[in-house]
RNA sequence: UCCUCAGUAGCUCAAUGGUAGAGCAUUCGGCUGUUAACCGAAGGGUUGUAGGUUCGAGUCCUACCUGAGGAGCCA
């Protein structure tokens, strides 16, 4: 008997399979037995008729409870009743082991009690169709680059200083000195865009913001492409064609866990190229408007820039913010030096920034002075610069969260169902 | 760091300052098509912690702890 698993039982109908896996959840009535077994490739019904166990066997069966992990051999029959269009009647089985009192019941459970139990909430339907689909999206985030010549070159984690200056970084011993878990790959990136062209680093990251909100973790994934000779226009198309694949691919190959997760899918049938792009200038008058209390040369706070994404169903290109605002490393506008030549990408439904980036300083002296002018000593930045002394070249790139993305994508309250073992403010368990 | 709200059975929640309750889960019994199955029964409690007010506190007051939502900060 083919050990077979349930997203291919389809394949061996009429014949008798052999199922491993878990018990969802049970029903039973006297001379049947409804198991719902899952085997993390979904699940399936599989019904025991009395009549063809000994008593005792039967009763053992009966004593199944939700989670006990089991074999269950059967055939394979195709019926309309159950929600696979498949069920397979039980003939034998073997328990591996009873669980007992399983914590997570069918009924509702609390924010805190699902988050203290994180390792088992993995098997709810639920997170499986979330992670489903962040495996997904990172697989589109893989194609879309190597298919168009990119080189996957990994960023380290371990830095040496606090690189950009913007942000609070965790601090850990590295021997004898201080070292700080990277915030972003992206000055790593300018280094090997110069050996290779077009390049991605795709790994964690680490903000030791004290941020509470549901759209902040402390580590998290980020896919960030950096392009030789690209300018800011390449960037923006560059980083539409991403969200475009994603979109396309989750919906091709995703739609059942869209559904499960009850996702609004019409609202992502919609995205299509190009996005709307929006002057930071335009943004703040636009959010004037409407009643913020933003003036220019300020930062968008979470409800700005929730408000300027649910006036859009697409995605919004906002470019060109004060200089200001943002990092030493951004390349100011040439018509305009108090605007960098950055831009941000909005995901639609208030989902907010998704995808930050822009053109780099190529310019040595400038680069200099954009560092005194952050109060950044300029000496861990040797290397740095050093990219602007050899062959300097014009250079572009953007940063892509993940988890917001894959918050979006299905539609999530909180970017801490996004991800297998969120780390936040107050949580390091389990 | 600040603001708001909440901590009662394993879980989700009730209980006017006056006997601690229900549903689910668990255990036992019933049912040949269940879909969060259903029906009957049982076990299960130092009401987050420490003080205080009161004849009497789950309920009111103070402090602390834990969690949730948000702000700031940030992506």
């Amino acid at each position: 008997m083919p050990a077979v698993y349930v997203e291919n039982v389809g394949d061996h109908e009429g014949s008798e399979i052999t199922l491993r896996g878990w018990v969802y959840n049970k029903r039973s009535s006297g001379k049947l037995q409804f198991i719902l077994l899952r085997d993390g490739t979904g699940s399936i019904q599989c019904v025991a008729f009395k009549g063809n166990f000994s008593p005792e066997q039967f009763d053992v069966l009966d004593k199944a409870t939700q989670e006990s992990s089991i074999e269950i051999r059967g055939e394979v029959r195709k019926d309309s009743r159950s929600p696979g269009g498949y069920e397979v009647d039980v003939t034998g089985f073997e328990i591996f082991q009873l669980a007992e009192n399983y914590p997570i019941t069918p009924k509702e459970h609390g924010t805190a009690f699902l988050m203290e139990n994180r390792h088992l909430w993995l098997r709810s339907s639920r997170q499986h169709a979330i992670l489903k689909i962040r495996h997904e999206i990172i697989k589109a985030c893989r194609d879309y680059f190597d298919d168009q010549g990119f080189t996957l070159i990994d960023t380290p984690i371990f830095t040496p200083n606090a690189c950009e200056g913007t942000t609070t970084l965790f601090e850990t011993q590295y021997f004898d000195q201080m070292a700080y878990l990277t915030q972003s790959g992206q000055l790593y990136n300018e280094a090997t865009a110069a050996a290779f062209g077009k390049v991605y680093c795709f790994g964690p990251t680490f903000r030791a913001e004290k941020s509470k909100t549901r759209r902040h973790l402390m580590e998290f994934w980020m896919v960030e492409p950096e392009v030789a000779y690209a300018n800011l226009e390449d960037t923006m198309q560059l980083a539409e064609g991403l969200i475009c694949l994603i979109v396309d691919r989750v919906l091709t190959k995703r739609k059942q866990q869209l559904e499960v997760l009850e996702r609004n899918i019409a609202a992502l049938e919609k995205i299509s190229r190009p996005f709307p792009r929006l002057s930071y200038d335009e943004a703040v008058k636009r959010l004037q408007a409407a009643g913020s209390e933003i003036k220019w040369g300020g930062d968008f706070g979470g409800g700005d820039e929730t408000l300027l994404s649910e006036q859009h169903s697409s995605p919004l290109l906002v470019h060109r913010y004060p200089s200001e605002v943002k990092a030493f490393y951004m390349q100011p506008d040439p018509d305009r030096p108090e605007v960098a030549l950055c831009v941000d990408l909005l995901a639609p439904e208030g989902y907010g920034e998704i995808i930050g980036g822009g053109q780099r300083v190529d310019d040595y002296d400038l680069l200099v002075k954009r560092l005194e002018d952050h109060k950044l000593s300029a000496e861990p930045f040797q290397w740095y610069l050093d990219l602007r002394k050899y062959g300097t070249f014009p250079h572009a790139g953007f940063g892509m969260g993940i988890e917001r993305v894959v918050a979006w994508i299905c539609g999530l309250s909180h970017l801490r169902e996004a991800i297998a073992f969120p780390r936040t403010l107050y949580r390091i368990y389990p």
